[in-house]
DNA sequence: CCTGGTTGTGTGACCTCGGCACAGTACGGG
DNA sequence: CCCGTACTGTGCCGAGGTCACACAACCAGG
């Protein structure tokens, strides 16, 4: 590839190289038309279902804004997030589907309204054969996703309630604020709405939060990072 | 290839696909002799440690005969079993790591004594890239045990104590007889001894099972396989 | 602006499960 | 046969999930 690694992939921390819309970049003029020829660009709402277990899986997205959320779903209508796709990544578990031949394992929803890139399974797999980069951005963006799965496993079954709350607060704050509805956080941590509202009005009387509807403001960032021991 | 899909790989069920060392049989000449020329034989111990999280994986092994457990392993000692390699099979994580190059992010110990061919990194990378019946068992593999890790969160956090240790009972089961500690179930469902003990004299006590020192004898398999309802 | 539906939150009662402590029991080697 | 080392059994407590229900905030339509 004449035009190999423009923006120095090889190099970037792990939570941008596997966010590089710059990877369309890296194709070569070939595979880059025939992207534009056969690519869809689609608009999604808020909390739409994009895939299902079981799912055929004829395209492969990627997030050009907004985000959708992997996750499992119980029977009894308990749920925990696997993890985020961000603007500029793709689907790994899609990916792994359609190279694999074998059925797809979650859910995925729009979290937020989000617009898509949707490329055909066909074309995906001719990228993967003929592209080094396209094949090594999946296998890289794959193993991220595996390597979030050890941890979210490891978080649910070894480590306690109100360190893992602590962890999606301080991560999903901006600014000292986290806007989600405690059934949302409980989702995130794969707990249930009620555990949630006692963690975190026990942390409000202790003054660690300030909580309003469908909002948490972080008044000690301190408190709630002591907790992550 | 001439010689492609000799015992009809491509059409057996899961887990007769997953589990070929006939996939050595579907490489061409060139590159049976680069495996000849490279891999190690390697006899492991029971319980010896094969590669721990952060590993640089230089080689992949592929179990000839034996087992390999892939696990996470907590501070507190509490243990989870991910899935074991069967004869045949070889390291989907591994696989992915040299891959990816990207850190490893579990346990793999022996099981039991076992013989492993080890396979250098190198010749995994170049036979991935060169032979397409490489790739696809090992984009099959990968993608089997991501669903395993699936059902594996799916357990662990939607499903009930009894319903996960019946499952595991009846799916070791020999002849109606599971050789393992109360210790080793409990490693396999990500409990603890004490939990696993107190629901197997539950069992026993109705008459279920019958328990003695490293082994669960099942009487009333269909009273077991009610709870997976 | 009131008003009733909808969505989010707070809380007590109860149950399952994990952790701790400790006792009791089989096994295996000297 | 005896002693150390695994393995097993069980009471107690605390964390966290489930059920039931009350209440508070928001939102639309009159």
């Amino acid at each position: 590839m004449a035009n190999a690694d423009p923006r120095g992939l090889g190099r970037l921390t792990a939570a941008d190289e596997v966010r590089p819309l710059s990877l369309l970049v890296e194709l070569d003029d070939e595979a880059r038309h025939l992207l534009d020829r056969s690519a869809q660009l689609l608009q999604v709402g808020a909390g739409k279902v994009v895939m299902q277990p079981g799912d055929p899986c004829h395209q492969i997205p990627f997030v050009l804004t907004g985000e959708l959320r992997v996750h499992r779903t119980s029977a009894s209508g308990r749920d925990l997030t696997l993890y985020r796709i961000l603007p500029g990544e793709s689907c790994s578990l899609t990916a792994l589907r359609i190279l694999s031949g074998l059925p797809f394992s979650a859910h995925v929803t729009t979290s937020e309204d989000t617009t898509l890139l949707s490329v055909p399974s066909r074309v995906f797999t001719q990228l993967y054969d003929d592209q080094p980069a396209w094949r090594g951005y999946f296998l890289r963006l794959l193993s991220y996703r595996v390597g979030d799965l050890m941890e979210l496993i490891d978080g649910v079954l070894f480590t306690d309630l109100p360190t893992r709350l602590a962890d999606v607060l301080l991560t999903r704050q901006e600014s000292g604020v986290v806007r989600a509805t405690h059934e949302q956080l409980a989702a995130e941590i794969g707990s249930s709405r009620e555990v949630v509202s006692r963690a975190l009005k026990a942390w409000e009387r202790q003054g660690t939060v300030a909580l309003s509807r469908g909002q948490v403001a972080i008044v000690s960032p301190q408190a709630l990072a002591r907790q992550l021991v």
